[in-house]
This record gives C-alpha cells, structure tokens and sequence, in this order.
RNA sequence: GGCGUGGUAGCUCAGUUGGUUAGAGCGAACGACUCAUAAUCGUUAGGUCGGUGGUUCAAGUCCACCUCACGCCA
C-alpha cells in the first residue's frame, strides 16, 4: 500500500471561483485522490482557501464587513460549493488559521537563522487618507506615456506600458480616491532564493517525469535574465501573519504581516495540522505525512494547480522547505493544467464572463460537470468550452453510452426474467472475448489514471462502457430469449454484472451517478477490480436489483440555448 | 522586443527514441437491430499533419527562417 499525499492549489478568497479554476486544480485533484483510495491506498487530500492579502481587504470593505469576517463566511461558501462538486478533500483549511501563523513563523524563523533572509530598505507610496502603504497597482492616475487617466501603478492598461507609481501625472489612491499620497520607506523581508538556484536546478533536473509545462516554466525562472531572483516576503497591511522569527518578536518589522505567496504554500502542511486538529488526532498523526524524520519519508505527494502557480510551487515553496534546513517532504509530482477559455475568450472573474462554480450546480449536477471537465481538462494546451460541445458530450457518453446502457438492461432482465440476477447458462466465446477486451481495458484504463493522463483516462472509461454495448449489440439477449432462454439468462448475467463493474471504475469521474448505480444494483462491493473475471461474476444468480431512475437526463436545445446566453455576459 | 507553449480530418484531440497505406471520439452519409433515455451497433467518406527551405535511404516527428494564437517577462 502506497501512502499519497495530495493538494490542490488553494483558490483565493475573494469570490466564487469559475469552471476554469475548477479544471486547473481541485477537481484533477480529486480525481486523483479518489483512484487512489479505489486502490486501497492511504490518501490525506488537502485543500484549503487563500485568505491574506489586499484584494481580500478590499472585498471585504466592498461588502461591507470585517476581513476577518468575510473571509470566514466567504470560506463557508467554498466549502459548500467544493461539497456541491463532491470534492473529497480530507480536509478544507484556511491559510490564516492558528496552524498557518505559527508554522509560517517559524520558517521564517529558520530561514532567518539559516542567512536566507535579508532585511531591505525601501520606497513605497503610502495614502494619509487609507492609512496605509498601497500596491503598485492600486495607484493610479494618468499616464506618462499615453494620457489614460485611469492607469495603474504597475501598467498602464491602456498603452501597455509598464510604470512606476512614481511615473503617474496626479496619482491617487485606488482605494478611496485620495491624492494625499506620500513616499514612505520601510524595511521589508525578502528570501534569499538566489542562494538556492543551484540546488533547486539540481533538484528539478531530477524530475524527469514531470510535465514539461511544470518544468520548462521553472527552468525559465531559473535561468531568465540575471537567473532567480530574491522575493520579498513581507507587506505592510493589517490582514496577515504577523511577522515574527519563529515565535520571537522580529525587530523592526512591527505591524508587518507576511505576504500571501510566502504563507500560502505553507498551509499545505498547516492544513494538515487543522486536519488532525478537527479529527482529534495527535501531532504525530499528520507530522508522519509531512516529516521525513517522522515517517513521511514512504509518502508519495503530488500537487495539482494551473500554470499560473507553477513558479511558486516549483522555486519559492522549495526554497522555504529546503532553506529551512528541515527534513519536510518535497513534492514528488507536480501535474500542472493550462488554462480552460469559455466561447472564444477567457474565463474572467472580474468582468463575470463564464460560467462559475455555484452558477454551475444551479443548472446541472456535479457528474455532468466532472465528466465534460475532466474528459477535456486543459492538459497539453488550452482547452475550450462551448456550449455546443459541452451538450453533444454528455448527452453523448454519459445519457446514450453509460446511461442508456444502465436503463437498456436491467429494463430488459425487468421484463425478461424479473430484478432478479438470472441463473442457467454458461459463458461461449463472446463472453470470454468481452472479459478478455475489458481486463485489458482496466489496465490500460489504471495505468492511465496512475499516470494523471486525465483525458486518456476518460477516453479509456468511454471505451470501457461502450464495450458493453457492443456486447449487447452483437449477442442481442432479446432475440435468444426467444429460441434459447439460458443463453440469454447467461447473456443478462452478464451485463448486469458489467453495472456494477462500470459502478466502480467510473466512481471517480462521476461519483453521483456510480452511487446510484451501486444502489440500483443492491451491492456495496465498490472494491477495485483487480480480477475481472471475478468482478463480473460478484451479483450471482438470485441476486435482486431495482431498476435505478434514469441516470442521466439530457440538455435539450432549448435548455442549450438559454444557458449561453445566460452566461455569455455579466453575472448578476 | 526576449522567452515559453501550441497550430494534425467540419469540431475536440492522440500521435512513443524520425520508418510500412497518419489515428480516436463527436458530427455527416449509408446499413443493422428494436432490449433501451428516437438510445445502440456496424460500414463509409473526410487531412499536401500552419508556410517555406534544409538534413536523411526515410520527417507530423530533427534543423533554420516565416506566420498565426495564447501566456510569461522586459
């Protein structure tokens, strides 16, 4: 039995994440965690949101309420979304939980002692009115270049040109409007990567199993320009970590927090901690999955996340683990996901366009959106969704292949022999060559989903259920029910059988739906088949069942239609 | 401007270290079946593999240049 450690990027706070975010992390993710526990192996699959930072200030000042508070109701409703899409995280923490505070202090202590952290001095604009330091981009004013009176600190929307806030003719804060601006200096905290290039193009040379997006990314941070550079650490705002060396006051860096990309990996492990905290287990209980000294060392931990996030997965949350010259767990396999668009353009968040997670639920349950996402998840490039194809699929495979195949079956034994599983008749040689195609299959079907080939997997799971058709089609028990009735009881035996088989290997795609599947069967045997000859004889003759609801009911035109327009502009 | 990733049948995509007539699903046409959510199964049609040039006995697969899309960075 392998132990796996899985995590999936932690989606930020501020708002409900779209179907784009959904793909590029948690719900591969997912996938994963539950192919691996169909397996009979251990999983402990995280999961957590990212609550620090200044858009999660202003959101909650949009709303009117507290950061604090916002973040923990915005973190209700991820959660309940997350159970709305049947992620199985082990557990859904929060990156500014107590765990989080103290363990992000503490690396920071580490890197501290270890010289891999220095203290630097700068310029920042400071707004009287907001009472604090701004972004770069939340500065904004007309520009230098180009004249737009709205551009931003770091860029200028407009022309493209990059800026300085300094740059800006009559600058003003974005927050309140204020031109009461001055430049400040204050000390910030930057870590040292730099001093860790070697070991860390050491360390990615290694992985040669590795997507190339994963590591052609990194090797470009690594290599770009003067090579990796060093990132501060630390922000001066009032919703965060507080900076501390370990759990020693820092010196000079009074009313600073940590900034969000230096803690936020690090709620990996806290949210371990939070998982034995809520389960009441002791320390020891989740050290063994993250410290190498205290049994981690057999662990195998893979993180799933979108290109985006690679550079901070593949340098920066190295950087902490290594610098702090303690015996954590390293990634072992980093899967990493291009980008999904929607239409023609890309999913946004800020301009509404697309189709986010909750909206997604409103219309159509979890299994039509896990099985279109994930048999078309943006592996080697970027992905599309339309509503056209998004119809044609799962009407396709899920309604007509698996569905249909559930309903066509266990209608036709209904009418035939009763919900009885029946008995009499022997296997010929279309039965062995069906169990011979599907051992195959199964195989190739595991490797694929051991390899986190998404889309193959899907490929192979569709083959696998129309497999079952195409037996049905070529034997036609409803023609020798007619001249040989123990042939066709055998026949039915059979696929009856092959529900609960497509029950099991379908369950991590589409959880919902082999539930079901399961139930209709009467059977509790969700146990991987590993001999499938014998997993098709596991209903054995007198065996009843219930003929399960229609599994899958399909989008019409109309329905199609609707919803495009629905989506195709702001959100409400 | 630099770097990265892509550009393969109408659509969505596979194509291992270069090697026999380039594959799958959907869609289309035709046929079979009638148990089933007008579902299923089979057959067929469809591509000068973004463009040009080069290396090679042989290139979608390597090299150069060009072009388009997307992304990252200046």
């Amino acid at each position: 039995m392998t132990r796996h450690l899985i995590t999936s990027a932690i989606p930020y706070i501020n708002g409900i994440k779209h179907l784009g975010n959904l793909i590029g992390s948690q719900l591969p993710a997912d996938l994963y965690a539950r192919y691996q526990r169909a397996r009979g192996n251990e999983v402990l699959f995280l999961c957590a949101t990212d609550e620090h930072g200044t858009p999660a200030e202003l959101a909650a000042a949009r709303a009117g309420k507290p950061v604090a508070q916002y973040c923990a109701e915005m973190h209700a409703v991820q959660a309940e979304i997350a159970r709305g899409f049947r992620l199985s995280f082990d557990h859904f923490g929060r990156s500014s939980s107590p765990q989080n505070h103290a363990l992000t202090q503490h690396f920071a202590g580490k890197l501290a002692e270890n010289g891999l952290i220095a203290e630097v001095t700068e310029s920042q604009v400071y707004s009287k009115a907001d009472g604090r330091f701004l972004p770069d981009r939340y500065i904004e004013g007309t520009c230098p270049n180009c004249g737009y009176d709205r551009a931003r600190g770091d860029q200028c929307e407009n022309c493209t040109k990059q800026l300085d806030p300094t740059d800006l003719i009559d600058p003003r804060s974005a927050i309140s409007g204020s031109t009461d601006l001055e430049v400040r200096e204050t000390k910030h905290l930057y870590l040292r990567q730099s001093k860790l290039k070697d070991e860390l193009d050491a360390w990615i040379d290694s992985k040669t199993d590795w997507p190339v997006l994963t590591t052609s990314i990194a090797k470009k941070w690594l290599h770009d320009g003067e090579g990796l550079r060093d990132r501060g650490i630390t922000r001066d705002l009032d919703w965060g970590i507080p900076v501390r060396k370990g759990t020693e006051e820092w010196p000079g860096m009074e009313g600073k927090v940590f900034y969000v990309w230096f803690d936020a990996p690090i709620e990996y492990i806290a949210c371990a901690a939070e998982w034995a905290e809520a389960g009441g287990l002791p320390e020891a209980d989740w050290q063994r999955w993250w410290r190498t000294d205290k049994g981690a060392d057999d662990v195998r931990y893979t993180q799933f996340m979108g290109k985006d996030n690679v550079p901070f997965h593949t340098l920066s949350f190295p950087a902490t683990i290594i610098g702090s010259g303690e015996p954590w767990k390293l990634v072992d396999h980093l899967k990493s996901f291009n980008y999904l668009n929607y239409d023609g353009g890309q999913f946004s968040t800020s301009q509404g366009r697309g189709i986010f997670m909750d909206q997604a639920l409103d219309i159509l349950p979890p299994d039509y959106w896990r099985w279109w996402l994930l048999s078309h998840a943006p592996e080697s490039s970027d992905a599309e969704f339309t509503w056209e194809n998004f119809q044609a699929s799962v009407n396709k495979d899920l309604a007509d292949v698996l569905g249909n195949f559930v309903s066509r079956i266990t209608k036709f034994c209904r009418s035939k022999f009763g919900e009885t599983v029946p008995d009499g008749g022997t296997f010929g040689p279309e039965e062995e060559a069906l169990i011979a195609d599907l051992t195959t299959r199964t195989a190739r079907y595991a490797e694929m989903m051991e390899a986190m080939e998404v889309r193959k997997s899907a490929q192979e799971l569709r083959a696998i259920w129309a497999a079952g058709n195409e037996y049905l089609q070529t034997v036609a028990p409803w023609s020798t029910f007619k001249t040989d009735p123990q042939a066709a009881a055998a026949q039915t035996r059979l696929a009856l059988n092959l529900v609960r088989f497509y029950a099991v290997l379908s369950a991590p795609f589409v959880p919902d739906a082999a539930a079901a599947m399961l139930a209709g069967m009467k059977s509790e045997d969700a146990s991987w088949p590993d001999d499938v000859p014998a997993a098709l004889a596991a209903l054995p003759p007198g065996h009843g069942f219930e003929v399960p609801e229609v599994l899958f009911a399909k989008i019409t035109d109309e329905n199609r239609e609707a919803w495009a327009e629905r989506f195709s502009g702001h959100r409400d």
